[in-house]
RNA sequence: GGUCGCGUGGCCGAGUGGCUAGGCAGAGGUCUGCAAAACCUUGUACGGCGGUUCGAAUCCGCCCGUGACCUCCA
Protein backbone atom coordinates (compact mmCIF):
# COMPACT_ATOMS: atom_id res chain seq x y z
CA UNK A 1 0.00 0.00 0.00
CA UNK A 2 2.02 2.58 1.10
CA UNK A 3 5.54 3.16 -1.65
CA UNK A 4 8.59 1.92 -0.22
CA UNK A 5 10.79 4.77 -1.40
CA UNK A 6 11.75 6.05 2.19
CA UNK A 7 14.13 8.30 1.70
CA UNK A 8 16.03 9.04 5.22
CA UNK A 9 19.51 11.43 5.97
CA UNK A 10 21.79 9.09 7.22
CA UNK A 11 24.84 10.98 9.22
CA UNK A 12 27.00 8.64 8.45
CA UNK A 13 27.22 9.73 4.84
CA UNK A 14 25.75 13.35 5.17
CA UNK A 15 23.31 12.85 2.54
CA UNK A 16 19.52 11.22 2.07
CA UNK A 17 19.38 8.07 1.13
CA UNK A 18 16.90 5.42 0.32
CA UNK A 19 16.00 2.55 2.99
CA UNK A 20 17.02 -0.39 2.36
CA UNK A 21 16.94 -2.54 5.36
CA UNK A 22 19.41 -5.58 5.71
CA UNK A 23 17.33 -8.20 6.06
CA UNK A 24 13.55 -7.22 4.60
CA UNK A 25 10.61 -7.69 5.88
CA UNK A 26 12.32 -7.34 9.32
CA UNK A 27 14.03 -3.85 9.92
CA UNK A 28 15.84 -3.07 13.32
CA UNK A 29 15.95 0.16 15.10
CA UNK A 30 18.15 1.11 18.34
CA UNK A 31 17.54 4.62 19.51
CA UNK A 32 19.37 6.12 22.61
CA UNK A 33 16.70 6.25 25.27
CA UNK A 34 16.83 8.52 28.46
CA UNK A 35 19.09 8.41 31.82
CA UNK A 36 16.72 7.82 34.31
CA UNK A 37 18.33 10.70 36.89
CA UNK A 38 15.78 12.95 36.27
CA UNK A 39 11.95 14.30 35.48
CA UNK A 40 11.33 13.52 31.71
CA UNK A 41 11.23 17.02 29.80
CA UNK A 42 10.84 18.60 25.72
CA UNK A 43 13.72 17.19 24.44
CA UNK A 44 12.95 13.51 25.68
CA UNK A 45 9.05 13.88 23.82
CA UNK A 46 11.36 14.94 20.74
CA UNK A 47 13.38 12.13 20.48
CA UNK A 48 10.46 9.53 21.63
CA UNK A 49 8.18 11.64 19.02
CA UNK A 50 10.80 11.70 16.34
CA UNK A 51 11.07 7.79 15.95
CA UNK A 52 7.84 7.19 16.98
CA UNK A 53 7.27 8.40 13.54
CA UNK A 54 9.64 6.48 12.16
CA UNK A 55 8.73 3.47 13.91
CA UNK A 56 4.79 4.24 12.47
CA UNK A 57 5.93 4.65 9.31
CA UNK A 58 8.02 1.81 8.86
CA UNK A 59 5.13 -0.72 10.17
CA UNK A 60 3.37 1.09 8.21
CA UNK A 61 5.28 0.44 5.33
CA UNK A 62 5.16 -3.60 6.03
CA UNK A 63 8.11 -4.28 7.76
CA UNK A 64 8.81 -6.25 10.64
CA UNK A 65 9.70 -3.71 13.11
CA UNK A 66 11.90 -4.31 16.20
CA UNK A 67 12.23 -0.99 18.11
CA UNK A 68 15.34 -1.78 20.56
CA UNK A 69 15.29 1.77 23.40
CA UNK A 70 17.15 1.29 26.10
CA UNK A 71 16.69 2.59 29.88
CA UNK A 72 20.49 3.98 30.89
CA UNK A 73 19.92 3.24 34.79
CA UNK A 74 24.05 3.22 34.93
CA UNK A 75 27.30 4.07 33.53
CA UNK A 76 27.22 7.65 32.78
CA UNK A 77 30.37 9.42 34.72
CA UNK A 78 29.24 12.76 36.77
CA UNK A 79 32.61 13.54 35.14
CA UNK A 80 36.26 12.60 35.22
CA UNK A 81 36.61 15.27 38.07
CA UNK A 82 34.41 13.27 40.13
CA UNK A 83 36.61 10.32 39.75
CA UNK A 84 33.91 8.59 38.10
CA UNK A 85 31.12 8.94 40.85
CA UNK A 86 28.18 7.33 38.78
CA UNK A 87 25.12 10.21 37.90
CA UNK A 88 22.15 7.80 39.64
CA UNK A 89 24.18 7.24 42.48
CA UNK A 90 25.23 10.63 43.01
CA UNK A 91 21.50 11.35 43.02
CA UNK A 92 20.67 8.72 45.06
CA UNK A 93 22.78 9.82 47.98
CA UNK A 94 21.36 13.30 47.91
CA UNK A 95 17.99 11.60 48.63
CA UNK A 96 19.03 9.07 50.64
CA UNK A 97 17.43 6.26 48.76
CA UNK A 98 18.51 3.09 46.30
CA UNK A 99 19.74 4.12 43.15
CA UNK A 100 17.39 1.50 41.57
CA UNK A 101 14.57 3.14 43.38
CA UNK A 102 15.11 6.83 41.87
CA UNK A 103 15.79 5.18 38.55
CA UNK A 104 12.34 2.99 38.86
CA UNK A 105 10.85 6.15 39.82
CA UNK A 106 11.77 8.42 36.88
CA UNK A 107 11.84 4.90 34.29
CA UNK A 108 7.91 5.35 35.71
CA UNK A 109 7.24 9.20 35.35
CA UNK A 110 9.34 8.84 31.72
CA UNK A 111 6.61 5.81 30.62
CA UNK A 112 3.57 7.99 31.81
CA UNK A 113 5.03 10.57 29.70
CA UNK A 114 5.30 9.20 26.79
CA UNK A 115 2.38 7.12 26.88
CA UNK A 116 0.18 10.49 27.31
CA UNK A 117 2.31 11.46 24.33
CA UNK A 118 0.79 8.70 22.55
CA UNK A 119 4.34 6.96 21.67
CA UNK A 120 3.95 3.52 21.05
CA UNK A 121 6.12 1.58 23.24
CA UNK A 122 9.31 0.25 21.53
CA UNK A 123 9.39 -3.64 21.05
CA UNK A 124 11.92 -3.91 23.53
CA UNK A 125 12.96 -1.66 26.13
CA UNK A 126 16.52 -2.82 28.08
CA UNK A 127 17.95 -1.55 31.11
CA UNK A 128 21.49 -1.31 30.91
CA UNK A 129 21.84 -2.70 34.49
CA UNK A 130 20.14 -6.05 33.61
CA UNK A 131 23.20 -6.07 30.73
CA UNK A 132 26.46 -5.71 32.67
CA UNK A 133 27.41 -9.63 31.28
CA UNK A 134 27.22 -8.56 27.92
CA UNK A 135 28.70 -5.07 28.96
CA UNK A 136 31.85 -7.25 30.54
CA UNK A 137 31.80 -9.70 27.31
CA UNK A 138 32.33 -6.86 24.81
CA UNK A 139 35.38 -5.11 26.88
CA UNK A 140 36.84 -8.67 26.64
CA UNK A 141 36.22 -8.76 23.40
CA UNK A 142 38.54 -5.74 22.86
CA UNK A 143 40.27 -6.00 24.82
CA UNK A 144 41.56 -9.72 23.02
CA UNK A 145 41.57 -7.12 19.52
CA UNK A 146 43.88 -5.32 21.05
CA UNK A 147 41.97 -2.02 21.06
CA UNK A 148 41.71 -1.55 24.79
CA UNK A 149 44.07 -1.46 27.73
CA UNK A 150 43.86 -1.86 31.63
CA UNK A 151 45.15 0.06 34.30
CA UNK A 152 44.57 0.04 38.20
CA UNK A 153 41.29 -2.09 37.25
CA UNK A 154 39.78 0.01 34.88
CA UNK A 155 39.79 -0.80 31.22
CA UNK A 156 40.31 1.85 28.21
CA UNK A 157 39.78 2.27 24.72
CA UNK A 158 42.93 2.63 22.72
CA UNK A 159 41.85 5.29 20.23
CA UNK A 160 44.77 6.75 18.80
CA UNK A 161 45.41 2.38 18.22
CA UNK A 162 42.04 2.30 16.81
CA UNK A 163 42.25 4.91 14.36
CA UNK A 164 45.50 3.65 12.88
CA UNK A 165 43.80 0.97 10.84
CA UNK A 166 40.16 2.54 11.26
CA UNK A 167 38.76 6.25 11.20
CA UNK A 168 37.69 7.41 14.99
CA UNK A 169 35.54 10.83 13.47
CA UNK A 170 33.78 8.67 10.55
CA UNK A 171 30.36 9.99 12.09
CA UNK A 172 31.24 13.34 13.36
CA UNK A 173 33.33 14.62 11.17
CA UNK A 174 36.17 15.08 14.12
CA UNK A 175 39.88 15.13 13.12
CA UNK A 176 41.71 13.07 15.74
CA UNK A 177 44.71 15.64 15.75
CA UNK A 178 42.21 18.18 16.02
CA UNK A 179 40.81 16.60 19.27
CA UNK A 180 43.98 15.73 20.32
CA UNK A 181 45.25 19.27 20.95
CA UNK A 182 41.54 20.38 22.07
CA UNK A 183 40.52 18.07 24.36
CA UNK A 184 40.99 19.52 27.90
CA UNK A 185 43.50 18.45 30.58
CA UNK A 186 41.00 17.15 33.47
CA UNK A 187 42.00 15.61 36.53
CA UNK A 188 42.17 12.04 37.66
CA UNK A 189 42.94 10.73 33.64
CA UNK A 190 46.73 9.99 34.55
CA UNK A 191 45.54 6.39 33.70
CA UNK A 192 44.70 6.75 30.56
CA UNK A 193 47.58 7.07 27.57
CA UNK A 194 45.58 9.61 25.50
CA UNK A 195 43.21 12.33 26.55
CA UNK A 196 40.77 11.28 24.43
CA UNK A 197 40.80 7.66 25.13
CA UNK A 198 37.49 6.76 27.12
CA UNK A 199 36.72 4.48 29.70
CA UNK A 200 35.13 0.76 29.28
CA UNK A 201 35.15 -0.22 32.87
CA UNK A 202 35.89 1.93 35.72
CA UNK A 203 37.10 0.56 38.73
CA UNK A 204 34.36 1.84 41.70
CA UNK A 205 36.04 4.26 44.48
CA UNK A 206 35.01 2.64 47.65
CA UNK A 207 32.45 5.18 48.30
CA UNK A 208 30.45 4.22 44.85
CA UNK A 209 26.98 2.43 45.18
CA UNK A 210 26.46 0.75 42.47
CA UNK A 211 29.03 -1.95 41.27
CA UNK A 212 29.44 -4.93 39.83
CA UNK A 213 32.27 -7.32 40.27
CA UNK A 214 34.51 -8.21 36.64
CA UNK A 215 37.67 -9.82 36.10
CA UNK A 216 39.16 -6.34 36.41
CA UNK A 217 38.28 -4.57 39.52
CA UNK A 218 35.11 -4.43 41.56
CA UNK A 219 33.67 -1.55 39.33
CA UNK A 220 30.91 -0.08 36.59
CA UNK A 221 31.03 -0.31 32.82
CA UNK A 222 31.58 2.76 31.06
CA UNK A 223 28.91 5.34 29.12
CA UNK A 224 29.19 4.11 26.03
CA UNK A 225 29.46 0.73 26.45
CA UNK A 226 25.62 -0.42 26.63
CA UNK A 227 24.27 0.89 23.54
CA UNK A 228 27.06 -1.62 21.64
CA UNK A 229 26.13 -3.90 23.85
CA UNK A 230 22.64 -3.70 24.36
CA UNK A 231 21.78 -2.98 20.09
CA UNK A 232 24.00 -6.19 19.12
CA UNK A 233 22.21 -8.40 21.73
CA UNK A 234 18.70 -7.53 19.94
CA UNK A 235 19.46 -6.49 16.72
CA UNK A 236 22.76 -8.41 15.99
CA UNK A 237 26.14 -6.63 15.05
CA UNK A 238 24.98 -5.44 12.09
CA UNK A 239 21.62 -3.95 12.20
CA UNK A 240 19.11 -0.97 10.68
CA UNK A 241 18.87 1.74 12.21
CA UNK A 242 20.39 3.66 15.00
CA UNK A 243 18.77 7.06 16.14
CA UNK A 244 19.24 9.84 18.65
CA UNK A 245 19.96 13.21 19.46
CA UNK A 246 22.25 15.26 17.54
CA UNK A 247 23.72 16.08 21.31
CA UNK A 248 24.69 12.35 21.42
CA UNK A 249 26.80 12.33 18.16
CA UNK A 250 29.75 13.08 19.83
CA UNK A 251 31.51 11.33 21.79
CA UNK A 252 28.44 8.92 22.37
CA UNK A 253 27.67 7.46 18.84
CA UNK A 254 31.35 7.90 17.69
CA UNK A 255 32.51 5.65 20.23
CA UNK A 256 29.66 3.16 20.21
CA UNK A 257 30.79 3.22 16.36
CA UNK A 258 34.36 2.53 17.31
CA UNK A 259 33.43 -0.42 19.81
CA UNK A 260 31.39 -1.90 17.11
CA UNK A 261 34.33 -1.95 14.20
CA UNK A 262 36.82 -3.25 16.92
CA UNK A 263 35.09 -6.18 17.59
CA UNK A 264 33.37 -6.84 14.60
CA UNK A 265 34.63 -4.68 11.85
CA UNK A 266 31.36 -2.80 11.19
CA UNK A 267 29.79 0.32 12.24
CA UNK A 268 26.60 -1.49 13.76
CA UNK A 269 24.13 0.47 11.93
CA UNK A 270 24.06 1.28 8.37
CA UNK A 271 21.69 4.22 8.71
CA UNK A 272 22.70 6.75 11.71
CA UNK A 273 19.58 8.95 11.88
CA UNK A 274 20.15 12.13 14.11
CA UNK A 275 17.41 14.55 15.60
CA UNK A 276 18.02 18.27 16.69
CA UNK A 277 17.34 20.12 20.23
CA UNK A 278 14.49 21.94 21.71
CA UNK A 279 15.52 25.56 21.84
CA UNK A 280 13.84 28.17 24.66
CA UNK A 281 14.61 31.61 23.47
CA UNK A 282 17.17 30.73 21.09
CA UNK A 283 19.11 28.49 23.58
CA UNK A 284 19.44 24.54 24.41
CA UNK A 285 17.28 23.82 26.91
CA UNK A 286 19.29 22.13 29.76
CA UNK A 287 19.39 22.22 34.03
CA UNK A 288 22.71 24.21 34.20
CA UNK A 289 20.84 26.59 31.96
CA UNK A 290 17.60 27.05 34.34
CA UNK A 291 15.49 27.16 31.37
CA UNK A 292 14.33 23.73 31.75
CA UNK A 293 11.01 22.41 31.53
CA UNK A 294 9.94 19.53 32.17
CA UNK A 295 6.62 17.53 30.55
CA UNK A 296 4.69 17.32 34.07
CA UNK A 297 4.95 20.79 33.83
CA UNK A 298 3.66 21.90 30.46
CA UNK A 299 0.86 19.22 31.01
CA UNK A 300 -0.73 21.38 33.79
CA UNK A 301 0.83 24.57 33.27
CA UNK A 302 2.31 25.09 36.33
CA UNK A 303 5.80 26.59 35.64
CA UNK A 304 7.37 30.18 35.49
CA UNK A 305 7.61 30.79 31.74
CA UNK A 306 3.92 28.93 30.77
CA UNK A 307 0.80 31.20 30.54
CA UNK A 308 -1.10 28.40 30.45
CA UNK A 309 -1.23 24.29 30.66
CA UNK A 310 -0.47 21.93 27.18
CA UNK A 311 -1.73 18.93 26.57
CA UNK A 312 0.12 15.90 25.49
CA UNK A 313 -1.20 16.68 21.30
CA UNK A 314 -0.23 19.97 21.19
CA UNK A 315 2.96 19.17 22.19
CA UNK A 316 3.28 16.64 19.93
CA UNK A 317 1.70 18.33 17.18
CA UNK A 318 3.89 21.49 17.83
CA UNK A 319 6.97 18.88 17.57
CA UNK A 320 5.87 17.50 14.15
CA UNK A 321 5.10 20.50 12.88
CA UNK A 322 9.23 21.36 12.38
CA UNK A 323 11.39 18.59 10.30
CA UNK A 324 13.04 16.18 13.19
CA UNK A 325 16.55 17.94 11.86
CA UNK A 326 15.80 21.89 12.44
CA UNK A 327 16.01 23.36 16.15
CA UNK A 328 12.76 23.77 17.32
CA UNK A 329 11.83 27.02 19.37
CA UNK A 330 9.75 26.84 22.14
CA UNK A 331 7.33 29.60 23.39
CA UNK A 332 3.70 30.40 24.50
CA UNK A 333 3.01 31.99 21.50
CA UNK A 334 4.31 29.13 19.37
CA UNK A 335 2.17 26.45 21.60
CA UNK A 336 -0.76 28.07 21.34
CA UNK A 337 -0.55 28.56 17.85
CA UNK A 338 0.02 24.49 17.83
CA UNK A 339 -3.03 24.50 19.91
CA UNK A 340 -5.34 25.82 17.47
CA UNK A 341 -4.28 24.27 14.69
CA UNK A 342 -4.48 20.99 16.22
CA UNK A 343 -7.89 21.76 17.33
CA UNK A 344 -8.41 23.28 13.46
CA UNK A 345 -7.52 20.04 12.60
CA UNK A 346 -9.46 17.81 14.46
CA UNK A 347 -12.73 19.80 13.77
CA UNK A 348 -12.24 19.20 10.12
CA UNK A 349 -11.65 15.91 10.65
CA UNK A 350 -15.39 15.26 12.78
CA UNK A 351 -17.19 17.62 10.30
CA UNK A 352 -15.96 14.28 7.26
CA UNK A 353 -18.72 12.51 9.56
CA UNK A 354 -21.47 14.64 9.38
CA UNK A 355 -20.64 15.59 5.34
CA UNK A 356 -23.59 13.96 3.62
CA UNK A 357 -22.59 12.79 -0.17
CA UNK A 358 -24.13 15.32 -2.88
CA UNK A 359 -21.51 15.24 -5.75
CA UNK A 360 -22.10 12.63 -8.87
CA UNK A 361 -18.26 13.01 -9.45
CA UNK A 362 -15.45 12.85 -7.21
CA UNK A 363 -13.63 16.44 -6.63
CA UNK A 364 -10.82 14.57 -4.49
CA UNK A 365 -8.10 13.66 -6.88
CA UNK A 366 -5.83 10.46 -6.13
CA UNK A 367 -2.76 12.86 -5.77
CA UNK A 368 -3.63 13.97 -2.43
CA UNK A 369 -2.42 10.71 -1.00
CA UNK A 370 0.27 10.31 -2.78
CA UNK A 371 2.05 13.85 -2.12
CA UNK A 372 0.75 12.98 1.86
CA UNK A 373 3.22 9.84 0.57
CA UNK A 374 5.63 12.09 -0.71
CA UNK A 375 6.07 14.17 2.22
CA UNK A 376 7.01 11.11 4.52
CA UNK A 377 9.47 9.48 2.05
CA UNK A 378 11.16 12.69 1.78
CA UNK A 379 12.84 11.89 4.94
CA UNK A 380 10.01 11.71 7.19
CA UNK A 381 8.70 15.41 6.22
CA UNK A 382 5.67 15.90 9.25
CA UNK A 383 6.07 19.63 8.33
CA UNK A 384 5.18 19.41 4.97
CA UNK A 385 2.33 16.44 5.03
CA UNK A 386 0.68 18.71 7.91
CA UNK A 387 0.82 21.73 5.35
CA UNK A 388 -1.51 19.00 2.73
CA UNK A 389 -3.77 17.64 5.35
CA UNK A 390 -4.58 21.56 6.16
CA UNK A 391 -5.07 22.08 2.74
CA UNK A 392 -7.52 19.03 2.77
CA UNK A 393 -9.12 20.43 5.83
CA UNK A 394 -9.80 23.69 3.82
CA UNK A 395 -11.98 21.52 1.19
CA UNK A 396 -13.66 19.78 3.78
CA UNK A 397 -14.88 22.90 5.76
CA UNK A 398 -16.22 23.95 2.35
CA UNK A 399 -18.48 20.44 1.60
CA UNK A 400 -19.35 21.25 5.41
CA UNK A 401 -21.04 24.65 4.12
CA UNK A 402 -22.41 22.97 1.13
CA UNK A 403 -19.84 25.06 -1.04
CA UNK A 404 -18.32 22.00 -2.91
CA UNK A 405 -20.25 18.82 -2.92
CA UNK A 406 -18.29 15.62 -2.19
CA UNK A 407 -19.50 12.31 -3.56
CA UNK A 408 -19.33 9.35 -1.34
CA UNK A 409 -15.90 8.30 -2.61
CA UNK A 410 -14.62 11.70 -2.06
CA UNK A 411 -15.47 11.37 1.31
CA UNK A 412 -14.25 8.12 1.95
CA UNK A 413 -11.05 8.97 0.28
CA UNK A 414 -10.60 12.04 2.77
CA UNK A 415 -11.50 9.68 5.58
CA UNK A 416 -9.21 7.15 4.40
CA UNK A 417 -6.58 9.84 4.19
CA UNK A 418 -7.13 11.46 7.63
CA UNK A 419 -7.41 8.34 9.50
CA UNK A 420 -4.12 7.02 7.80
CA UNK A 421 -1.67 10.28 8.29
CA UNK A 422 -3.00 12.32 10.82
CA UNK A 423 -4.15 9.04 13.49
CA UNK A 424 -1.78 6.30 12.27
CA UNK A 425 1.50 8.04 11.29
CA UNK A 426 1.58 10.92 13.10
CA UNK A 427 -0.01 9.27 16.14
CA UNK A 428 -2.72 12.39 16.96
CA UNK A 429 -5.44 11.34 18.96
CA UNK A 430 -8.16 13.47 19.65
CA UNK A 431 -8.40 14.52 23.40
CA UNK A 432 -12.02 15.98 23.47
CA UNK A 433 -13.96 13.85 25.80
CA UNK A 434 -17.80 12.44 25.12
CA UNK A 435 -20.34 12.22 27.41
CA UNK A 436 -19.86 9.26 29.57
CA UNK A 437 -23.34 7.59 29.26
CA UNK A 438 -25.67 7.74 26.62
CA UNK A 439 -28.04 8.95 29.42
CA UNK A 440 -26.30 12.55 29.83
CA UNK A 441 -26.37 12.27 25.73
CA UNK A 442 -29.70 12.22 25.69
CA UNK A 443 -30.27 14.80 27.88
CA UNK A 444 -27.93 17.36 26.27
CA UNK A 445 -29.36 16.89 22.96
CA UNK A 446 -32.94 16.87 24.55
CA UNK A 447 -31.50 20.33 26.35
CA UNK A 448 -30.61 21.85 22.96
CA UNK A 449 -33.42 20.50 21.30
CA UNK A 450 -35.59 22.74 23.53
CA UNK A 451 -33.48 25.59 22.65
CA UNK A 452 -33.93 25.36 19.26
CA UNK A 453 -38.00 25.82 19.83
CA UNK A 454 -37.33 28.55 21.80
CA UNK A 455 -35.20 30.19 19.21
CA UNK A 456 -37.69 29.61 16.24
CA UNK A 457 -40.20 31.01 18.37
CA UNK A 458 -37.76 33.89 18.73
CA UNK A 459 -37.53 33.22 22.37
CA UNK A 460 -33.89 34.44 23.05
CA UNK A 461 -34.14 35.11 26.64
CA UNK A 462 -34.80 31.12 27.22
CA UNK A 463 -32.45 30.02 24.59
CA UNK A 464 -29.49 32.52 25.48
CA UNK A 465 -30.18 31.42 29.19
CA UNK A 466 -29.93 27.72 28.18
CA UNK A 467 -27.06 28.32 26.58
CA UNK A 468 -25.75 30.16 29.07
CA UNK A 469 -25.87 27.38 31.85
CA UNK A 470 -24.66 25.08 29.63
CA UNK A 471 -21.69 27.16 28.45
CA UNK A 472 -21.31 27.20 32.36
CA UNK A 473 -21.25 23.62 33.21
CA UNK A 474 -18.38 23.00 30.38
CA UNK A 475 -20.68 22.15 27.34
CA UNK A 476 -20.02 23.95 24.13
CA UNK A 477 -22.82 24.80 21.97
CA UNK A 478 -22.51 25.85 18.41
CA UNK A 479 -25.34 26.97 16.33
CA UNK A 480 -25.61 25.49 12.05
CA UNK A 481 -27.35 26.31 9.20
CA UNK A 482 -29.81 23.58 10.54
CA UNK A 483 -29.54 22.68 14.13
CA UNK A 484 -26.85 23.28 16.59
CA UNK A 485 -23.62 21.15 17.55
CA UNK A 486 -22.08 20.67 21.21
CA UNK A 487 -19.26 19.26 22.79
CA UNK A 488 -17.76 19.03 26.39
CA UNK A 489 -14.65 21.10 26.65
C1' G B 1 40.24 28.35 19.99
C1' G B 2 38.70 23.83 16.76
C1' U B 3 34.50 21.45 14.07
C1' C B 4 29.61 21.74 12.13
C1' G B 5 25.10 24.27 11.34
C1' C B 6 21.56 28.18 10.96
C1' G B 7 19.64 33.40 9.67
C1' U B 8 12.48 33.05 5.65
C1' G B 9 6.61 38.00 6.16
C1' G B 10 3.97 40.28 13.34
C1' C B 11 5.06 34.92 15.58
C1' C B 12 6.15 29.59 14.59
C1' G B 13 7.87 27.00 10.57
C1' A B 14 8.42 24.12 5.35
C1' G B 15 10.96 24.67 0.86
C1' U B 16 15.44 25.32 -2.16
C1' G B 17 17.71 27.64 -9.21
C1' G B 18 11.89 29.82 -12.56
C1' C B 19 5.56 27.18 -10.27
C1' U B 20 0.77 30.39 -3.60
C1' A B 21 3.96 25.57 1.77
C1' G B 22 1.09 25.45 6.13
C1' G B 23 -0.47 27.05 11.09
C1' C B 24 -1.28 31.28 14.47
C1' A B 25 -2.10 36.49 14.82
C1' G B 26 -3.97 41.12 11.97
C1' A B 27 -7.44 43.65 8.29
C1' G B 28 -11.96 43.55 5.19
C1' G B 29 -16.24 40.65 3.79
C1' U B 30 -20.16 36.42 3.69
C1' C B 31 -23.29 33.83 7.04
C1' U B 32 -25.94 34.95 11.64
C1' G B 33 -31.40 37.25 16.61
C1' C B 34 -26.74 37.27 19.43
C1' A B 35 -22.40 34.31 20.17
C1' A B 36 -19.21 30.80 18.20
C1' A B 37 -17.58 28.22 14.13
C1' A B 38 -16.81 27.99 9.06
C1' C B 39 -15.81 30.13 4.33
C1' C B 40 -13.91 34.10 0.95
C1' U B 41 -10.44 38.21 0.11
C1' U B 42 -5.96 40.53 1.79
C1' G B 43 0.19 40.74 3.29
C1' U B 44 4.26 39.41 -2.45
C1' A B 45 9.10 37.30 3.15
C1' C B 46 13.77 34.97 2.50
C1' G B 47 20.56 38.88 7.33
C1' G B 48 24.16 42.46 4.36
C1' C B 49 27.44 43.17 0.08
C1' G B 50 29.40 41.18 -4.28
C1' G B 51 29.59 37.11 -8.07
C1' U B 52 27.69 32.91 -11.41
C1' U B 53 23.07 32.52 -14.47
C1' C B 54 18.29 34.12 -19.34
C1' G B 55 16.61 33.88 -14.12
C1' A B 56 18.69 33.09 -7.00
C1' A B 57 15.56 33.45 -1.20
C1' U B 58 17.69 28.73 -3.38
C1' C B 59 24.67 28.01 -6.17
C1' C B 60 29.75 30.60 -4.95
C1' G B 61 32.72 34.29 -2.04
C1' C B 62 33.20 37.77 1.82
C1' C B 63 31.00 40.16 6.03
C1' C B 64 27.54 40.46 10.15
C1' G B 65 24.48 37.90 13.62
C1' U B 66 23.37 33.40 16.05
C1' G B 67 23.36 28.29 17.74
C1' A B 68 25.25 23.23 18.66
C1' C B 69 29.29 19.95 19.72
C1' C B 70 34.37 19.67 21.72
C1' U B 71 32.06 17.84 29.51
C1' C B 72 26.67 14.18 31.51
C1' C B 73 22.77 15.66 28.24
C1' A B 74 17.17 14.03 23.76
Amino acid sequence: MAEQKLSLYNTLTRKKEKFSPLAPPFAGMYVCGPTVYGEPHLGHARSAIVFDLLYRYLSHSGYKVRYVRNITDVGHLENDADEGEDKIAKKARLEQVEPMEVAQEYTNSYHAAMRKLNNLPPSVEPRASGHIIEQQELISAILEKGFAYEVNGSVYFDVEKYHQENNYGKLSGRVLEDLLSNTRQLAGQQEKKSNIDFALWKKAAPEHIMHWPSAWSEGFPGWHLECSAMSAKYLGANFDIHGGGMDLLFPHHECEIAQNTATNGGAGAKYWIHHNMVTIGGQKMGKSLGNFITLREFFSGEHKMLTQAYSPMTIRFFMLQAHYRSTIDFTNEALQASEKGLNRLFEGIAALDKISPQGKQDVLSDEWEQKCYQAMNDDLNAAVLISHLFELIRLINQGKNNEIAFSKNDLQKAKHIMHTFAFELLGLRPEKETANTELTENLINFLLKLRLEAKTQKNYATADSIRDYMTEIGIEVKDTRDGFEWKLV
